[in-house]
DNA sequence: TCCCTAATGCGACGGATGTTGCGTTAGGAT
DNA sequence: ATCCTAACGCAACATCCGTCGCATTAGGGA
């Protein structure tokens, strides 16, 4: 992350510079999707020197990781839905609009991930903490009794995710809501 | 695919170029892996020239493309265990063993497919037939009396396999092979 | 208000990557 | 054995990407 918020001068150009750059990313991905996403175009589209990216982001996919940090709801919690089938239905559900979104930031910042080493520990952090945070499902199933508290957690949750990054991400093929909600099913039911 | 093998002039030299260049590659992402393979690296190490490899593989990926097709076992299909559950435990096994080698052709390969759309498609096409094949291992079962004919046999093996490859792909945390097997069972379980 | 300096703008440079035109080699057909 | 030409080697060229030194601007403290 670039953390320019608590920078030595985080005086007003810098932190305008800073959204000016990470709006011209946005609309480039909008337009170009991410192989289009060059330095030299959002330095146009932004009206910021090249040098000033090379200097501060480094890279694309230091762009990528900055916009995954701006976007990145430190509030985030999954919604109680007072049942641990219904909570991992939810979880898919928003997982799967993160990935056919379009444009997906998510599937952006995936394919730069596969670019620099810094993007791919970002990514990774990112997703450490969201599957942290998101085991509170299995948690407050297990205070209402619906679960054995030995529970595997993030086996649980990969059981219930990891069909719809596989089917979307890797294996390039669409994938319904209805069959998002069916791996939550599967998922909840395996543990019972 | 390059197809080299039914090309107009198929002939010794055409041919000894095409495996000296595929074992340059798998030796260079033997000894650099993915970031460290260049053309030139390959072209110095194979003895051919920089201008053959960008005429014939066009890019990097191109050369993982041909290494995927050339490394496609023709003949393969999944071990008959006599039980599903025993089946795709030695589906994810394979899957794992293919994800954890160092270095991973796969994954070298996934890299790929995030750089350019033929590298995509080649993956794509290439898990479509592996997936297509697998799904013997359904009908075997079903053949058995283990399960209904109506189990929806993409969704089964997205249950068993994808936990791997988003934990080994993307998430890029390690997995132990009794995890691996874990989910097998779960998908198993899940249709009974 | 004035000054200091961090942050940005700017042009030039260098390296890596990919392309093109042409000469050379070798496989396969006659 | 001879010829034809696909495939390859070669070198020069074009382009893109990232870097560097220096000039300029503007934010924030004295």
């Amino acid at each position: 992350m670039i953390d320019a918020g608590r920078a030595s001068r985080p005086g007003g150009r810098t932190a305008r510079v800073r959204s000016e750059v990470l709006a011209a990313v946005e609309s480039e991905l909008a337009e170009h999707g991410y192989d289009g996403l060059t330095i030299d175009a959002v330095a146009a589209r932004s009206g910021v020197h090249r040098t000033t990216l090379y200097r501060r982001w480094k890279s694309v996919p230091g762009l990528l990781v900055d916009l995954l940090g701006a976007g990145a709801d430190d509030a985030w919690e999954p919604a109680d839905t007072g049942s641990l089938e219904g909570d991992l239905i939810e979880v898919n559900r928003e997982v799967h609009a993160a990935l056919t979104a379009r444009p997906s930031v998510t599937q952006a910042v995936i394919a730069a991930s596969f670019r620099t080493a810094e993007a791919a520990e970002a990514l990774t952090r990112f997703w450490e903490d969201r599957y942290a945070r998101t085991a509170v499902v299995v948690r407050r199933a297990v205070e209402r009794g619906e679960l054995a508290a030995e529970v595997d957690a993030h086996q649980l949750l990969l059981t219930a995710t990891a069909p719809l990054y596989h089917q979307l991400v890797l294996l390039r093929q669409p994938m319904t809501r209805a069959e998002a909600d069916h791996h939550a099913r599967v998922a909840a039911a395996s543990v019972r």
